[in-house]
DNA sequence: TGTATATTTAACCAGATGGTTAAATATACT
DNA sequence: AGTATATTTAACCATCTGGTTAAATATACA
């Protein structure tokens, strides 16, 4: 279980920057050599080098030598599950805030009607 | 579109800290006064105000002030781009994993048909 | 062997992050 | 008015993050 908590730090993590996003976009058109993946972002290799590592170490890309290029492959399986994290609470959360919703309104609808007897803000009892 | 990348990072990053998502966890429980989210946590509350701070920068929660409480809670709406922003995805992802796992057993294939052979690790081209 | 290409590593830096304790603010209670 | 409760803000600190440039490593090519 810690280990799963800490899948989901690293994975989460590395989606939050937007550069590691679009690599992983480009990894869904074909693009698989860090060169090339480095080539659309305005900053170094280096800077690009150390983005595929987050993510490697987050465990959503592989990587595979070929000579002296390094191919890069998405996997899949820990972005799944970052999927499934919020999917197992998302119904929930969705009730919680259509509760809220209906809350307020009733909330509105009672002030109206306090304020037109004149009673307090205060709950009774 | 610049909005839309600047939510899902700070939507990815917020759910990327433990203590924030057992907040949300706990949300779903129908906890909503800061002092009872932050009783389990075995950290400050302030400490636990940073985080709900964080979490409502990303619109991930909402704060009614009820006296001198503030009850929270969950605005999934974030939360569920942040899952689409994935899926959209995703089958793409699983799509490229399951080319590679072909690849490799492929090539798996190749390297024992080649040993057999004698034939050297190079490309023949 | 020497040179070009692909990529990482090292060293550095500014700013963000996540925690702390102490103090401030706002509301409630008697 | 005075005290207790709920919560945030301020100031501080260590560590992490995301970028840079320069150098190192590994492979390819002639």
């Amino acid at each position: 279980m810690v280990k799963y908590t800490q899948t989901l730090d690293l994975t989460f993590s590395a989606l939050s920057d937007p550069t590691r996003r679009e690599i992983l976009e480009q990894l869904s058109d074909g693009t698989t050599r860090v060169t090339d993946l480095a080539a659309p972002h305005r900053m170094s290799l280096p800077a690009v080098s150390k983005h595929l590592k987050v993510l490697e170490t987050a465990g959503l890309i592989t990587r595979t030598r070929v000579g002296r290029e390094h191919r890069i492959q998405v996997d899949p399986t820990p972005i799944l599950k970052a999927r499934d994290w919020i999917s197992m609470h998302a119904q929930v959360w969705q009730h919680q805030f259509d509760k809220l919703d209906s809350y307020l309104e009733q909330a509105q609808k009672d002030l109206a009607g306090a304020k037109k007897n004149g009673e307090s803000n205060e709950q009774q009892g």
